[in-house]
DNA sequence: CATTGCAGTATCCTTTTAGTAACTGGTTAC
DNA sequence: GTAACCAGTTACTAAAAGGATACTGCAATG
């Protein structure tokens, strides 16, 4: 953020607060990382291989669906399935999860790494 | 994040949760800004400016210390003031936020632009 | 020596987030 | 028909985050 107005700044505060919110909460990047290495999960799948509580689970999706990060397919199975996935466009969300891992494994030096020698 | 294995993508997911955890919450990413535009700022110009609770801007202002992104310089006024500001090392978070904002700038489009045409 | 301004804490309260457990509604399998 | 899966929901509880307000301790001012 190369030196903002007060303008600028405002919005690109509430751009960069959007992204924040779309990955915050407990379970939002266990999910998508858990497609993104397992790929396609049925809800009880999830429930039992995360330990999360379906009434948490559903919102989760919902939240993730409604942001386009994932897709809700209905299989016409013997006992209904529905089947998560993450769509193409989850995967721009790279360009941010990047970035914040370079640094998080920066910052873990910065502090831990400095701490004794100093 | 390109083709991570199991372990790989664990580590991944700690430091993108951990540059997630530090500026996740309501004013941390807003205390930053106003440093960012404004410069130093007593405790109590923040109280007044921003609106925010003692209580909470101590906690905030703590935790940011803690992680460098902040300093404290306590100055022997007349009645004693203590300034925050940001240091150095938190530009680097420039290459977190900048990204954010971008992808959350593209996000609106995708999700409200589209709204309409579909 | 009461009043004001400062930084911050302590106490209590409200709101938000996450979790538990029981349940609905549908389908197949016995 | 009843037991066994599925995907979720409902109603309740617990824990975490955030907020309001009054207070401490310190120094200068009047």
């Amino acid at each position: 953020m190369e030196h903002l107005n007060e303008k600028e700044c405002k919005s690109a505060g509430m751009a960069v607060r959007d992204t924040l919110e779309i990955i915050s909460g407990k379970w939002k990047l266990i999910l998508l990382l858990t497609f993104y290495k397992k790929g396609k999960r049925r809800f009880r799948e999830l429930v039992k291989e995360l330990n999360i509580s379906p009434r948490v689970l559903s919102k989760e999706l919902q939240e993730l669906e409604m942001n386009k990060l994932v897709t809700r397919t209905v299989r016409n199975t013997r006992p209904m399935t529905v089947e998560y996935d993450i769509t193409p466009y989850c995967r721009t969300l790279g360009s941010v999860l990047q970035p914040m891992k370079e640094w998080g494994e920066l910052h873990r030096q910065e502090i831990i790494g400095k701490k004794n020698s100093e």
